[in-house]
Formats: structure tokens, C-alpha cells, sequence
RNA sequence: GUGGGUAUAGCUUAGUUGGUUAAAGCGCUGGUUUGUGGCACCAGAGACCAUCGGUUCAAGUCCGAUUACCCACCCCA
């Protein structure tokens, strides 16, 4: 031990940071198997990838999530570099996906752009069932087309990889919330109505009166509950325009068979939404139900110095999509198994079987041999525990007469196969059988 | 930031009204006459009982604090 050990708290060494997951080896594959579901459907869809950086410069996110949410206000994970330039881990997808297309120009390639990623993003919060301060986003981004029927595709596009993934457990909710002429309306009839409850209000929402007066609607104390009853809603304040976008997107996704419910109090937290928004929510998984939430945001584009450009997309939590496919019970495709363990015994034995495994290997399949140097008995023990469906010993007489015994670890069976230049040949006869 | 719950081996847990050397299953490693796995049997490794302090002749057990984890509020995916 040297000196210096002493004095670190070994926690700091062997304890995961505070919000953060290991996906273990055991695991991983569930990963791969949503996050491949998910990629596909995007480029069936005609979306393209896009990787963008993790940290940003601060203030992409102050001026495109919004100043005064409490993600800018109190989650964010800031810091300055050596050089002084102040950076922030993405707390969401969107911000740099914008910045990116309009740094690069994205746009002369034609629109409308269709992009999807799946990042780590960062969020300093207290965990919870769902909630990390490190967790996962897959997100899809659609810019430069303000009709109607690119909500509604996106929706729908959702909706289709929840079925692909069998989950039936999620229920669509949607919901418009205006573009900033009407937002303005709405928010002003909001803070005069509950302004009469001040005295009633939680505590919570008082401070929600002027910062976000559409959060009381969603408050869970009883009595604002009770207030918001009859507070006015956000659909009737849409003016004709909005009004006529959110009727059309409705339209279409009956049209297209996706059910929903219309939610007037889905509010974002996020102040770059216009017009439609939408969640996907599950009650299976706690109390952050939200497996996916997107919509429009119009203004966006814009407000990061661009062009005006219309734009919408969502974001799905992998953490909440694959603890709900937990929760159903959903099973997913294992890893494959090992086809062939070579037990390889003694010097040129272990030589041989390191030699065919490389040989099986190249040839596209999954093989493995003994790096232990353990016993024949701890080898064969090793490949029934790994699933392999066959082995071969190879030891002395096997490489001199080279000629050896394929097992089918199942069945039990035993095929002669030869190690010469016949490998192949009499390999794959038993292989396949 | 505010609450509630939990803390014994890698995992799941037992541990009596405080009383010898803290127990089991699973998992892991090896063995059961020389070159064929699973099953069974045997053996081994593995726990400063989260940490610090207090009460007591005696604390895994009672009390307090701290820390970590889990859950909820808030907020969001």
C-alpha cells in the first residue's frame, strides 16, 4: 500500500458517482436490442444519424431550454475550463442537434432533415425509480416543415416502435399548448384566474404564478387540484391558426389508428415547445411515468440566431423504456451462445485448439478455448456454463493422428471431424447438423 | 432543496427477551484414481455485521449521529 492510499476515502474509488448505472455484462444486451429497434425504425423512416458533442458551450442551453427552467436553474452540470470558457453537460438532446445543423449547415442538403441520436445526457437531481443524474436519451428531430402531418408522423412513428417493442402498457397523450401570441393569452387568463386563489394556493404554485402558471394545472396537492378544475384551458385559447394545426394532427392520427387522449394540462418544462406536444406515460414504472415526450418548437431554430425554421421532435428515456419492458415481463432476445469450445490439453494441444478457434472465429462464427490452462473437467464444466453447443478435445492424439471428436453438449452425440485442410468440411457437417 | 424507508459474504436472506468462534441457500474455485460437462457428494475462498460514538459486565441486536442506497415531493425523458 503505498503512503498516499491512506488518506483517499476508498469510496471514491470503488462506489459508482450518484446517479449513475453500470450496464453490466449481463445486461447489455437489452441495450443493444431497443437501441437497434430504435435506429431501425428511425432510418425506415428516412432519418440519419447524428452525433454531437457532450458538453456544449453554457449558454446554447441557457438561451434554447430557457433561462428560467429548472433545468438552466438548478440541474445543470457547469463548469469552467482551464481556459475559462464556461461548459455544460447536455442535460437533452435537442440543443445540440439544433446547433449542429446550423453550424454545419445542414440545411443546404435539402429539407426537410430528418435526424435521430441516442446520447448520455446529465442532469444534477436527486434520484429516483427513473430518474439518474446520468441517463439516456433517443430522440428524434425533424426540421424545416410546419404541416401537420409531420406531428402527426412523428406520433406515429413513436407509437409504431412502442407496438414493435409489445408494449401495450403506454397510453398516448396530447395536447397543444400554442404559438407564443396565444401562449401569452393563455398564461395572462391563467395568472388572473388562480391570482383570485392566492391565498388557497400550495406554496409551490404561488412561486409557479408568475414563473410558469401552466404547472399549476398539474399540481398533486388536493386543493389546487381542486381550483384548477375550472381554470381556462390552454385549446380555448388557441388562436385560429394553432387551433386549426392541432384539429389536423388529430385528424390524422385517427386516421392512422393511434389512439390518444387529449391532455390540456401536459405542459413542458422545456420553454422552446410550440403547438403540439405530446407524452407517452406508463403507470407501471413509478413516479416518473414519462417514457417519451416531444413536440413542436417553432421558435427554436430562430432563437439560436438561425433562420426561421419550424421544428419538432421527442425524446424517449431508455432507463424508463427498459424498466417498463422489465415491469411487462417483455422478454428479449438473449446473446447467442457459444457454437464450438475447443479443450485444448497440453502444449500442442492447447496450441491446435487456439489455432481452429481463431480459424472458426474468421469464419463468422462464435468459438472459444481454454485461456485458464485449466483441467479437462473445469474446461468442460466451463463450456456447458457458457452454452456452447458443441466441443472438441484436443490434446496429443489429436494432433498427431490430427483427427478429433465434435460432442453436441446437448444431444450428446459425437461426430469424427478432421483437423487437416478437411477441417471445414467435416466441421460443418456436424455443425449444422 | 424537503420528506419517508433500508443497511449482515459477490447475490438473496436467517440471527431468539442483548450472552461463546455470526449461519444458510445460490454463485465462485478446486476435488470425487489417470482424456469428456450438467446431477450428486466433499473441500476451499469469501463478512472489520455501512461508519463513528453512546448505554451495558456483555451490542449484529438497544440509543444517537454520519454516510450510502431505495422511494416520494419538485422537475423531467
Amino acid at each position: 500500500m503505498c503512503g498516499i492510499a491512506v488518506c483517499i476515502d476508498m469510496n471514491l474509488i470503488t462506489k459508482r458517482v450518484k446517479g449513475t448505472q453500470d450496464v453490466l455484462p449481463s445486461q447489455s444486451y437489452k441495450w443493444q436490442f431497443v437501441e437497434k429497434l430504435l435506429s431501425d425504425e428511425a432510418k425506415l423512416c428516412g432519418y440519419k444519424e447524428i452525433r454531437t458533442p457532450v458538453f456544449e458551450h453554457t449558454e446554447l442551453f441557457n438561451r434554447s431550454v430557457g433561462e428560467t427552467t429548472d433545468v438552466v436553474q438548478k440541474e445543470m452540470y457547469t463548469f469552467n475550463t482551464k481556459g475559462g470558457t464556461s461548459i455544460t453537460l447536455r442535460p437533452e438532446g435537442t440543443a445540440g442537434a439544433a446547433r449542429a445543423m446550423l453550424e454545419n449547415a445542414v440545411y443546404n442538403d435539402g429539407l426537410p432533415i430528418k435526424v435521430y441520436y441516442n446520447t448520455s445526457c446529465y442532469r444534477y437531481e436527486k434520484p429516483q425509480a427513473g430518474r439518474y443524474r446520468e441517463f439516456h436519451q433517443f430522440g428524434m428531430e425533424l426540421y424545416g416543415t410546419q404541416s401537420p402531418s409531420a406531428d402527426a408522423d412523428l406520433i406515429c412513428t413513436v407509437d409504431s416502435m412502442f407496438k414493435r417493442m409489445r408494449i401495450t402498457d403506454l397510453r398516448l397523450e396530447i395536447n397543444s399548448i400554442g404559438c407564443p401570441t396565444c401562449r401569452a393569452k393563455f398564461q395572462q387568463a391563467l395568472k388572473d384566474y388562480f391570482s383570485q386563489y392566492k391565498d388557497k394556493l400550495c406554496e409551490t404554485c404561488l412561486s409557479r404564478l408568475d414563473r410558469n402558471p401552466m404547472r399549476i394545472l398539474d399540481c398533486k396537492s388536493p386543493v389546487c387540484k381542486q381550483i384548477a378544475e375550472d381554470a381556462p384551458t390552454v385549446l380555448d385559447y388557441l388562436c385560429d391558426e394553432c387551433s386549426l394545426h392541432f384539429n389536423k394532427v388529430r385528424e390524422l392520427l385517427d386516421c392512422m389508428g393511434v389512439k390518444y387522449t387529449v391532455n390540456p394540462k401536459i405542459v413542458r418544462g422545456l420553454d422552446y415547445y410550440t403547438k403540439t406536444v405530446f407524452e407517452f406515460v406508463s403507470d407501471s414504472i413509478g413516479a416518473q411515468g414519462t417514457v417519451c415526450g416531444g413536440g413542436r418548437y417553432d421558435g427554436l431554430v430562430e432563437e439560436l440566431g438561425g433562420q426561421a425554421m419550424p421544428a419538432l421532435g421527442f425524446a424517449l428515456g431508455m432507463e424508463r423504456l427498459l424498466s417498463l419492458m422489465e415491469a411487462l415481463n417483455i422478454e428479449l432476445p438473449e446473446p447467442e451462445n457459444c457454437g464450438v469450445y475447443f479443450i485444448g490439453l497440453g502444449e500442442p494441444g492447447q496450441k491446435e485448439a487456439f489455432r481452429l478457434t481463431r480459424e472458426v472465429r474468421n469464419s463468422g462464427i462464435y468459438a472459444d478455448c481454454d485461456i485458464c490452462s485449466r483441467s479437462l473437467k473445469a474446461q468442460m464444466k466451463y463450456a456447458d456454463k457458457i452454452g456452447a453447443r458443441f466441443t472438441v478435445v484436443i490434446g496429443d492424439d489429436e494432433v498427431n493422428t490430427k483427427k478429433a471428436v465434435m460432442k453436441n453438449m446437448q444431444t450428446g452425440e459425437k461426430f469424427d471431424i478432421c483437423l487437416d485442410e478437411r477441417f471445414f468440411e467435416t466441421f460443418t457437417v456436424g455443425f449444422l447438423k
